[in-house]
DNA sequence: GCCG
DNA sequence: CAGTACG
DNA sequence: CGGCCGTTACTG
């Protein structure tokens, strides 16, 4: 990936002739051999790296936390309208439209009317709010994966540190003396009250890394202990391995640790920090009690663990009364609550899409920002070191069972102890859209996911409803599964699960018992074999997989040749010639490459014009199997952007950037379309993709952003959601006031009005939805 | 398939 | 209309 | 027992 983030995209024309130059002839693809393995349609997809550890906790911080009353009361509103509706519909399946609604309604339209400008001021603001070109989603992906310049934060910390080695414990010390007026910056303190005791594993010298990480407990309100004394640390941070760990400490078993004293990784401190433009620090603060999950070695996990809300109390006692802690910094803290990323330039790269609480009330998010706009600092410092906690963030490093210690045997909490998480995933109630979800890797209950995947994969291939939903309900338990905790241990935990049944737990059991599935292979007969593998072709799903396979085809050559009268479209025919290509991912870059092709075409032709790559590039994926580009345009000066789909489409078949088309919009000229197509980078041996464009009318941004970066399971969980409270919701916005079909509740006879569309954060709020950044939209 |  | 596809 | 997203959009 080219670095920086900060080249620009070349002139439109340059593109332009580049494009119609001679050299770009499109290469045929070989055809794919018939029973190549790639053949599979692709299950399962690995997990997405962006994701983040964020625990269904969460949801409960969020409305009791920094969320204001003004919310809590739309959460109020919310649950009575959901009961209301459901009473409703018993009676006659007619909607209400309440007063008292079309008050939130105003109140939502207001916020987004208001004050446009405080979208940009905050940095995160850019992916929640459709911004034009200039400051797009784009960028801001840009940027956090190039890596800071490391250079202005060397000039500082250079003039500090100087040549002088110094070990840890020193520069510990000096810090402490010094640091007062430093960190006078606004970041969340989320770390105050903690009595920290760093260990970087080399204890005669303190190197960059430990100095820049030492440096960051203090700037978050920690107080770094240079020198190790049970009596008053509240927490020990450690990468280093267990030996040089004990050595620092002074111990000489790990058991030598008093139990009251977590042992985490710095992955507990960079987790926070990542979390600082998406939380609170009251509700940061509550996450970090769950020390367990960062426990830096494996056994040492339960007695972090079973300390829980003690340490919370004790931490307290030791520090505020007493020890250091500055009150020029404590005063600071307090002063500015939300504020870490106001930092600068650099700083606001890194922080870019980090969102406020998506509930703050109005009142609340303009005095943060007032409060920012008169900052100006200079250079952080620290930029590298927040780079890096983004990056923490949104790759889910630290999760569960990522020991650097092979011995971790008794990692599992015990059963009498359960950990916070356990609560959460046995949730009984919630929607599936409401709580950001992060699935742990390496799933503890990993074969018993395998076999149900497979299982699910194989339903999904057969024809009918009934096996439609069979498939759709696996799915839901699987994504039980894979976040439940534990290892499942018998058919009554596993019947624990919201989403689990009594047939899948009778399944699990099975798995459990003999380690293997025996339906699978009862399921897994050559017809579905076929068809699955016919079903991989884009344009051909069960009902022409079956009919296919009823012919006699038994292989895509035989499809190739017509065997027994098969007839492919056009579309299925390309979806054959390319069956590799478009069932692989393309990498992410590639994505980008393509998007950044084809951005500046469609700007050349309309400079107001906001062009930006949606779908899973959007989530943040490491690859991507499509490209999904949005386009609309501002109206404020009259104008639309009728038209350039025809043009651009036209530009880019004429660069043979676009190859093939699968789908053209009946009207081009509409404010609204959906195209569907084939290209590739011009460049040799580059292979199909496949591109797709929404455009849409001005207004209906938001709900476009939303449903043009799903996923689909996340999309379906919100309409479902909206529809259980009386809305509806697609990608033109969220409605209120439908009325339904009496017999069909399917059917709407009318169309609503119009409630929400223009940004996400409305949507979400008007649906109590806790806002999520779209890494964090995954659930499939 | 699961859930209400 | 059914089938397929999109997130 | 009915619902499980969308009066989604495009193809044929």
């Amino acid at each position: 990936m080219p670095g920086t983030g900060e080249e620009e995209f070349e002139q439109p024309s340059e593109i332009l002739s580049f494009l119609s130059s001679p050299e770009n002839i499109p290469q045929k693809q070989p055809l794919p051999e018939p029973s190549s393995p790639a053949c599979d349609p692709p299950t399962s997809p690995i997990e997405d790296p962006s994701l983040q550890n964020l625990p269904c906790s969460d949801l409960d911080v969020h409305t009791k936390g920094i969320t204001a009353s003004g919310s809590t009361q739309l959460s109020l509103e919310v649950k009575e309208r959901v009961a209301k509706h459901a009473v409703m519909k018993r009676r006659d399946k007619v909607l209400p439209l309440e007063a008292e609604h079309t008050e939130i309604t105003f109140l939502g339209r207001s916020q987004s009317n208001k004050d446009p400008d405080q979208a940009r001021k905050s940095p995160s603001a850019s992916s929640r709010a459709v911004l034009p070109p200039v400051s797009g989603v784009l960028k801001s992906k840009r940027s956090r994966l190039s890596s800071v310049p490391p250079k202005a934060q060397k000039k500082q910390s250079g003039k500090k540190e100087k040549p002088r080695l110094m070990t840890p414990a020193e520069y510990a010390q000096q810090l402490l003396e010094t640091h007062a007026e430093r960190y006078k910056s606004s970041v969340i303190k989320f770390l105050e009250g903690k009595n920290i005791f760093y260990v970087g594993g080399d204890m005669q010298y303190a190197g960059e890394r430990t100095r820049g990480r030492m440096e960051l407990i203090l700037k978050h309100g920690g107080l770094l202990i240079p020198n190790f004394d049970p009596k008053i640390v509240t927490h020990i941070v450690t990468d280093a391995p267990k030996i040089s760990t004990l050595r620092a400490l002074g111990y000489s078993r790990l058991s030598d640790i008093p139990d009251h004293i977590p042992t985490v990784k710095w992955n507990w401190i960079l987790s926070a920090i990542g979390r600082t433009g998406l939380l609170g620090k009251e509700d940061i603060v509550a996450k970090m009690e769950e020390v367990w999950y960062y426990a830096a070695f494996g056994e040492r996990m339960e007695a972090s663990a079973s300390r829980g809300r003690t340490l919370k109390l004790q931490a307290r006692h030791d520090t505020t009364q007493g020890l250091v802690t500055p009150g020029a910094l404590t005063d600071l803290a307090r002063s500015s609550p939300l504020l870490n990323r106001d930092l600068g330039p650099l700083k606001n790269q890194v922080n870019r899409s980090i969102s406020p609480q998506p509930c703050v009330d109005k009142g609340k998010q303009r005095e943060i920002s007032e409060e920012r706009t008169g900052k100006n600092l200079g250079i952080d410092p620290l930029a590298e070191f927040y780079a890096e906690a983004r990056a923490a963030h949104e790759n889910n490093w630290s999760h569960f069972g990522d020991f650097d210690e092979s011995d971790s045997g008794d990692i599992e909490p015990t059963a009498d102890e359960p950990s916070p998480r356990v609560s959460q995933n046995k949730q009984k109630r919630g929607w599936t859209c409401d709580t950001p979800q992060a699935p742990k890797s390496p799933c503890v209950n990993q074969d018993i996911l395998e076999k149900l995947q497979e299982l699910q994969e194989l339903h999904k291939a057969k024809v009918g409803d009934e096996e439609h939903w069979r498939a759709y309900s696996y799915n839901k338990s699987i994504r039980a599964i894979h976040i439940y905790p534990k290892r499942i241990q018998s058919y009554s935990e596993a019947r624990s699960i919201r989403g689990v049944g009594d047939k899948t737990a009778l399944k699990i059991k099975e798995i459990l018992q003999t380690g293997d599935l025996r339906r699978i292979n009862f399921e897994k007969t050559d017809d579905v074999k076929v068809t699955r593998l016919f079903q991989g072709i884009y344009g051909v799903g069960q009902s022409t997989a079956f009919k296919w396979y009823s012919a006699g085809c038994r292989t895509l050559e035989d499809l190739r040749s017509q065997k027994g009268g098969v007839r492919l479209s056009s579309v299925q025919m390309i979806g054959l010639q390319y069956y590799d290509d478009i069932n692989d991912r393309m990498p992410r870059s590639e994505a980008k490459a393509i998007f950044e092709l084809v951005k500046p075409i469609a700007l050349s032709f309309d400079s107001k014009l906001f062009v930006e790559i949606m779908g899973s590039f959007r989530r943040g994926k490491a690859d991507c199997g499509d490209i999904d580009i949005l386009i609309t345009r501002p109206t404020d000066d009259g104008q639309t952007h009728s038209g350039v789909l025809k043009r651009l489409l036209a530009a880019l078949h004429k660069g043979g950037i676009i190859t093939e088309d699968l789908a053209i919009p009946e009207n081009l000229a509409d404010l609204e379309c959906v195209y569907r197509g084939l290209c590739r980078l011009p460049s040799p041996g580059s292979r199909r993709r496949r591109i797709d464009f929404l455009t849409v009318p001005w207004e209906s941004r938001g709900a476009a952003l939303l449903y043009y970066t799903g996923d689909d399971i996340f999309n379906r969980a919100m309409r479902l959601k909206a529809n259980k409270l009386g809305y509806s919701l697609n990608q033109r916005g969220l409605f209120n006031g439908v009325v339904r079909d009496v017999k069909d509740r399917r059917v709407k006879l009318n169309q609503g009005t119009l409630v929400a569309s223009e940004t996400e954060e409305e949507i979400f709020r008007i649906l109590d939805v806790p806002w999520q950044e779209p890494h964090e939209r995954i659930r499939g």
